[in-house]
DNA sequence: ATTCTATTTGAATCAGCTG
DNA sequence: GCAGCTGATTCAAATAGAA
């Protein structure tokens, strides 16, 4: 739901702004339980591919030491769990998170996840259109980096704009694999010398999909490892309020640079398909009460399989059975439950219409006529 | 390396059979370093709540059997640990292990394979052409599942058999990401009352690719959760030798059937013939997310009768109408059915430009780096 | 036989409001 | 907080049945 009036936590939140600082630091210092949507980047830890070194700076001989193996995944566990919690504290009650990262990372961070009491809504895959090959051939091509998607608790309320996606995915409900490709040409941000400002700059896209599908407008989102700012760009662009945390000078410059280009698109152009549930409700009485239906007119199921007729009190009675148009037709279809809106029809001009129709119409009479 | 000869140890191998008993302890039974590949496709410890139906009313025949219920996170971290180092300890040096899971697990078992000194060597992504959908609208589609492969130590000359795979890809490197179908039709196994003989068999064509990869001619292939046998018919086909270790008695009597009537395939008819690949879908909304069109644009119909904007979600908005551009332009010329594509323009230097000028440049991005 | 339509089904952590 | 009611929601592929 769009936050109009800002709670009090959200109140004293730096938005818009990038925040110089260690992003544990930083987010402990924030008001609890402000944010909407975290979105974060953690480094991947790829330097446990590299040689190890002991803290006398010996270099580990082989990797049969388990026991200086162990230590480097511990630590960078123990960073994982410390800034999970940071960035949980944060959360809304109904607040969400994204996480990306590759093989390296992602178990840890995803076991992580689930330790502190995060839900996995999804894990989605970002599959790479151009990825770089594997030059030695001797692994297959790594063309995906896997996101998480998680609320803050299993109960959380979380959002998703499931019509909007659809509407993106030309109809068809969005699946967990998304195809889109890598940061390159224009987006692809430059310091001074031309060479590339972030070795991991993230597409625009895939930011772009992320904040429409689980993010309304005027919603907080927070990026504990801001970097160049794509997070930052697209919330500003789709109308969100952002916060982010980047403790390297030479990428909070690059990022404010980028952000003070950016213009908001209009309003109008941000509103996304809005959701069913969201409408107005109309009970069933209504429609006898406004004489659509009359008491005694018959209603005919979609299969034509059974026949009832409407009381006074927008009830249904049929030869067994007596309730609302949901409960009658749960119950002559044998079935848990019926949407009894799209299950009856009426008669009119010797044709059947779907009672959902005068639904319909008096919604559109309401939003001509709000209140 | 082909194995001609088998190894002191391997000779004590119980080689294409299946073995009744708890895999944990059977694995213990065998001798240690005597296999080349594992393949374990263990419970995924779902955490279903109530029962799901489909929009027909239809409930869904859940995971709900016994083997993958666990009391914890905790519980379901023990067995990992306990199976996969009775599975590290039967792994020959050179050896290599593959693990499939979803959301619900892998993230543990991961983090298991890493802590106990397997060295992953790619996540591989299986996305399915036919998912289950999500029914309620409440999450992405459930599109895939991740599955790990590492080798016993970072040290091992793992088996990769690249030019195989590339051939296999039509003679481009493959990908991390996997597109194949469920198992269902005459491949999925029925017993005697005609219902699934087990509820998470896995299709053929994802061993196929496995063992054409990591495995030679010879090699041992041990599956601790051998259910069916998927992996037993796969390895018997390709000459590879199976063990098997199941402990539900049902499951090891289909698999037995299957396995008596699978005959190894003779070297020619080991080529596949490749997957024919038409036009791919484009979502118009990718055209938004890539920033090719930005929320706000104007589109203009190809008869200038009409103009109407593009919205965050991909979708149109016009005077009295909004919709995919689809249905906007069906709307507008009161038509059944209208291709957007072709009948909405943007301006590009004052010109005219049919958008399906974008969907084209993404396609011709998409065929120069196929797959 | 052939074509078209209807039905079935798959590793799924699948609701929200009112009283 | 809980009970009870309302009412929103599906894609691809195989199979079965009808014309």
């Amino acid at each position: 739901m769009t936050t109009k009036t800002k709670t009090k936590a959200a109140s004293k939140l730096p938005l818009n702004q990038i925040i110089d600082g260690d992003c544990i630091e930083v987010m402990n210092s924030l008001p609890a339980g402000s944010v909407d949507l975290i979105f974060a980047d953690p480094p991947y830890n790829l330097q446990l591919r590299g040689d190890l070194h002991r803290p006398d700076n010996s270099k580990v001989d082989a990797v049969d030491d388990a026991w200086d193996q162990f230590s480097s995944f511990a630590a960078y566990d123990k960073f994982t769990q410390d800034w999970l919690k940071a960035a949980r504290r944060l959360l809304k009650p109904n607040g969400a998170i994204w996480v990306i990262g590759s093989y390296h990372n992602i178990f840890r961070v995803g076991a992580a996840l689930q330790n502190q009491g995060f839900w996995v809504l999804n894990d989605v895959v970002w599959r790479k259109t151009n990825p770089m090959p594997n030059f030695r051939g001797k692994r297959l091509t790594n063309a995906h980096e896997t996101l998480i998607w998680a609320s803050k608790e299993e109960a959380s309320k979380y959002t998703f704009n499931y019509d909007a996606l659809k509407v993106l995915n030309e109809g068809i409900q969005m699946r967990s694999d998304w195809v889109l490709p890598i940061c390159t040409g224009h987006e692809r941000l430059k310091n001074e010398d031309g060479d590339k400002a972030h070795p991991t700059q993230k597409p625009e896209s895939l930011l772009h999909r992320i904040l429409v599908a689980t993010t309304n407008p005027g919603d907080v989102v927070l990026d504990p490892f801001f970097g160049t700012g794509t997070t930052g760009a697209v919330a500003k662009k789709l109308g969100r309020e952002y916060i982010g945390i980047e403790r390297e000078e030479a990428y909070r410059k690059v990022a404010a640079k980028r952000l003070s280009k950016i213009r908001k698109f209009d309003k109008e152009s941000l509103q996304v398909t809005p959701a069913k549930r969201s409408e107005p409700r109309v009970p069933f009485g209504q429609l006898v009460e406004r004489g659509m239906l009359n008491p005694g007119d018959e209603l005919y199921s979609m299969n034509n399989r059974h026949k009832v007729r409407v009381r006074a009190d927008g009830s249904l009675i049929g030869d067994d059975v007596k309730g609302s148009i949901h409960q009658v037709g749960a119950h002559l279809e044998g079935a848990p439950s019926c949407n009894g809106w799209t299950y009856w029809c009426f008669k009119r001009d010797g044709k059947k219409v779907p009672i959902d129709l005068l639904r319909q119409q008096i919604r559109a009479e309401m939003a001509e006529r709000p209140n």
